[in-house]
DNA sequence: CTTCTTATTGATCATGCGATCAACAAGATC
DNA sequence: GATCTTGTTGATCGCATGATCAATAAGAAG
């Protein structure tokens, strides 16, 4: 008989197999989505049986929403200590734009656009998606508050900009889920529409065409 | 008894059947989503055994894509209908905006979003996306070179231009689903954007939306 | 009226889902 | 070593899906 096979999972304390669940569930949506994350599946990958699952949620929506935020909200936290770094606003809103283009974050572009249409027939998950969704918004308001402040930008109404800005990123990501090709220097020409939006002048945001920073994965364990 | 009833359906020529299950199929893919369709679904509507369904249609992925195709192909038809009789580039741009934000169309960008997702498991669908966003592109494309040669736009690029532009429209529309409120004058701050990335003088789009003059001039490259 | 083509039915199969719960056993406690 | 708490199992239920196909009957053709 092979050493592998184990008849009966180790008990765990509720803290770590709660843990373990939730993992395995995020695991699953980033490579899988968010409807591959069922009871039988999450509990596979866990190496439990699929009752134990049910046992640690009230429901399976509810480990969707949970997972969905788990997920999302680490990336904004990511980004938003990138942020934090930089001087200016305009150094901040172009660091913005390139690392949320730079294509190393599609697998969590697809969740976005999954939980949008999941949300749908999910309650849970709806205000979960609303609540991550102001999340980013109001980091990004900050950065476009503090660049009027500073005389970078020239615009009024910096909540609708923050949006804007958002819903443009959202738009470009999802699309290059589907079709990442025959578009070249997508950094560039978004660069061009936020200066117009947040009037900025041509050319301050990502002055030197783009020049690639490191790429972090969101995939890692 | 009722009149209403009846026990067996009225037997039609393939051509009318066929129809009918298309038009259920895009009936209930409007009001419910690509994710409603299922045989006993579209049969129920169109008051018909299940196996029928199954008879017109090799299988129901292809019923979901054709029907994605049939729906979003009619609004691209319409809004290039549209956009032909406007004169100039930049009426044109400004007609694609505005048609296309005026929220009108919220359960076609539903169906776009879903069918984002359903693509990764629908290959006959993930074809007919690209496809039609090609067609998309296509529409923009024109608009943006025709405004290039005419000197009303000053961008280079028209291609990557349109794809920029649609990514924009999607995105915020599909944020539109979500959230619909928060945002003022989507219309007004998404045109600045467009002006800024082609290149078009401030307020040059939406002429009539303008609450704000910009102040820094945009330096010409 | 009779014949025949074929549109239509509806039961059936295999699969997968969420949820439930009595029974089991691992491991801490005494 | 005996006892007991509780983490864990896995069979089971109800429901929904896509697909298949022999049987049926509507309606045109003769």
């Amino acid at each position: 008989m092979s050493s592998t096979i184990q008849k009966r999972a180790a008990r765990k304390t509720p803290a770590e197999r709660a843990a373990e669940i939730a993992e395995a569930a995020r695991e699953i949506a980033l490579e899988q989505g968010l409807s591959a994350i069922t009871l039988r599946n999450v509990a596979a990958r866990v190496g439990v049986a699929s009752g134990l699952v049910a046992h640690y949620e009230p429901n399976v929506e509810a480990l969707v929403a949970g997972t969905f935020a788990t997920i999302v909200a680490a990336e904004t936290e990511e980004v938003a200590g990138l942020l934090e770094r930089l001087p200016t606003p305009l150094e901040k809103l172009g660091m913005l734009l390139e690392t949320l283009m730079d294509g190393s974050r599609l697998d969590v572009t697809a969740i976005w656009v999954e939980a949008w249409t999941l949300g749908r027939r999910n309650e849970a998950l709806a205000a979960c998606v609303r609540e991550q969704m102001d999340a980013w918004q109001a980091v990004v308001q900050r950065v476009v508050e503090a660049g009027i402040e500073s005389r970078e930008f020239d615009t009024f109404d910096a909540p609708s900009v923050a949006w804007q800005i958002l819903g443009m990123v959202d738009g470009l990501n999802a699309q290059a889920l589907v079709r990442w090709d025959g578009v070249s220097d997508r950094g560039t020409h978004l660069a061009r529409a936020v200066e117009g939006m947040v009037g900025a002048a041509r050319g301050s945001l990502l002055p030197g065409g783009v020049a690639h920073i490191g790429r972090i994965s969101s995939s890692d364990p």
